[in-house]
DNA sequence: CCTACTTCCTCTAGCGACTAGAGGAGCAAG
DNA sequence: CTTGCTCCTCTAGTCGCTAGAGGAAGTAGG
């Protein structure tokens, strides 16, 4: 016997990817439908498991479901180039530098406020202070 | 005359809070329903765009809907205590400072990838290797 | 074999914070 | 008067799930 068979639930905890999840991947076709035993049930094999593997790690990384499967469509064919494979994890780069960068500014000023909080009445609270007026704020755009 | 009245779309303007937004914002409370013209447009006043402004600079900062809730209420009531406030900026900062670090540990994975693709084949690319096979990978948790 | 318990099935609805679009009315300028 | 803009309400869609109802199938123990 070539491989094994697993239920949702195996693959749920193989994968880390939850039960609802998986048949919510399903629907959407990000993973194929699996053959069903007797009774109904999903009956997955280790190709499916390494492939939810690959979403969850894909997801964790906060690749969109869209870039996911091209992803996995490229991963079906490996003579291709990858520079598609490369282009979307520097496309994500990028986006997550951008974050980080807009991020920092964030803290700054959440640490302003904080630091700048008398602890007195909200009158005189910097915290409120700032959100109410730009004009006190170094902020400028998040993304 | 007192205050000059606004419509939704000069509130839109001078708040940078777009037009189904802001009445978006009435629907779940944010915004007081303010008084209608004889024609049943919305008829706003100096105060709903400085709540606006307010409510907008803290949705850039990343404050939820009901943190805001809570700081617009703190606002109006000045002679209290601004610990309030100051916890939940404090929570925010956390939560940016846990957002920091998480992104940092992707930046760093996203660069490995990157910087290990050969510009081959899909077969070798480091990239969907790395996806692949968590086991590669230096990163552990995405919050 | 029966019972209890867990896991599975499908289906619908909900989350947060909006955004998009339909279909219609008001209003100001030319 | 007509063009064109803004405004109105309403419903439905976005993304990536998550929760719950109501029921069937499988499993372990007595």
């Amino acid at each position: 016997m070539p491989d094994a068979q697993f239920t949702i639930g195996d693959a749920a905890n193989a994968s880390g990817v939850k039960v609802p999840t998986i048949r919510y991947y399903e629907e959407i076709g990000l993973l194929p439908p699996p053959p069903r035993t007797e009774g109904g049930r999903r009956s997955y094999g280790r190709a499916d498991l390494d492939r939810l593997s690959f979403i969850r790690h894909a997801r964790e990384l906060g690749f969109e479901v869209d870039a996911i499967r091209t992803l996995l469509a490229l991963q079906e064919t490996p003579d291709q180039s990858c520079a598609a494979a490369d282009a979307i994890a520097r496309e994500r780069l990028i986006e997550v530098e951008r974050r980080i960068a807009s991020l920092s500014a964030l803290r700054a000023e959440l640490e302003r406020m904080v630091e700048g909080c008398s602890h007195g009445h909200v009158g005189e609270c910097r915290v409120i202070d700032i959100l109410a007026d730009h004009g006190k704020c170094a902020h400028h755009r998040m993304v």
